[in-house]
DNA sequence: CTGTTGATGTCAGTTGCTGTCATCAACAGT
DNA sequence: ACTGTTGATGACAGCAACTGACATCAACAG
């Protein structure tokens, strides 16, 4: 095709988390993760709006994975059932990525910027998501709140998985933690 | 005190909220801001560590209030329940800054790097109420569930109290949706 | 053989942010 | 009254993130 090297964004995708995992994200500069992958720092920001974005880029085929699992399950489920079924398909995608996620979200946890990142992105996923339940016959507040309880789900099972030091089954930690949700919100007196 | 004017952290957010209102928050400078509030731009930087700080500076008093309340319940009331008298303690605080808290509010929604700023300071303050929870003896991953469980509630009532035409009372949207977190995480098959 | 396309390079410029040193009113101690 | 310290500020230089404008040149279409 063109006459460079194809994967541009590939080898800036390796780069970028080889050298902010090595240095610390802070420490890297735009211009040192486009020389390593061949490439000049203006090259990098046409593909990358920011410096952190080359971290996230992948996370729109997260999010599309995420809500037509539960689009599909909302057909014959109620809603916190169909997000319990997105909730295992990306299980079911992250679980084969084991190493590449952990080392990922180590880079991220280091650093506040890609922590606000992170948290952006799970939050357009939690919107898409109240989206998909609305456009199911779920009415506001109840789809935005179904739709928040998910992402503490997998917020919650993600991390504990993450930190893990043996080979949990991410499903299974999901579920446990959707329990646990289900038993927290259920204690208490009743509402009035 | 000083051979200065005092407040200079009051006249740089007033001088900040209001740009950020009237240019937006991307066409202004910092320099343009400690102008306005009659500083330098360096001044600036040594109150606030970046240009997005200055729009959250009683984010820590929020905080505070809002863990104490969760606290102070917990000797005497189940998680969720003292969730409930949280969200009630700072949508008493709230309601009386209604003008400044819209203003204020639309500002962030309207640029990306402002509400990455504020997903983590929801984010910090949820930390504290899971950290909260645990000295309370509630284990993991109950205490981040509850506590991802009554920020939800909070941000979604938040919202709905914002674009409310008319004057709602926050302690009672806040009520109604923690109610509709229940249901809904109520509704589906039970748990195997 | 020629015109277009598209990914890249080059370069200048703005702005957020930092390190460093100077300034100078207020205050404390003598 | 004199002096040394303190602390908030100003002044200035500099780095790195990001942007706009223009040039380059292999590949491809016709």
């Amino acid at each position: 095709m063109g006459r460079w090297e194809p994967n541009a964004r590939e080898r800036l995708e390796t780069a970028a988390l080889e050298l902010y995992s090595d240095r610390g994200y802070e420490q890297t500069t735009v211009a040192e993760i486009a020389t390593c992958a061949g490439l000049t720092e203006r090259t990098f920001f046409r593909h990358y709006a920011d410096k952190r974005e080359v971290l996230f880029a992948n996370s729109g085929e997260f999010q599309e994975l995420f809500v037509r699992a539960v689009a599909e399950a909302l057909t014959s489920a109620a809603p916190i059932d169909a997000l319990a079924a997105g909730l295992d398909a990306i299980s079911e995608m992250l679980a084969g990525q084991r190493d590449f996620v952990r080392a990922r979200q180590a880079v991220i946890m280091a650093n506040p910027e890609l922590q606000e990142r992170d948290l952006i992105k799970t939050a357009a996923i939690s919107a898409a998501l109240a989206d998909t339940l609305r456009r199911h016959g779920i009415t506001e507040p109840a789809a935005s709140l179904a739709a928040e309880a998910g992402i503490a789900v997998f917020k919650v099972g993600f991390q504990r998985w993450i930190v893990a030091d043996e080979d949990h089954d991410l499903s299974r930690v999901m579920r446990e933690s959707l329990d646990e949700l289900k038993a927290v919100t259920a204690g208490g007196q009743d509402a009035t």
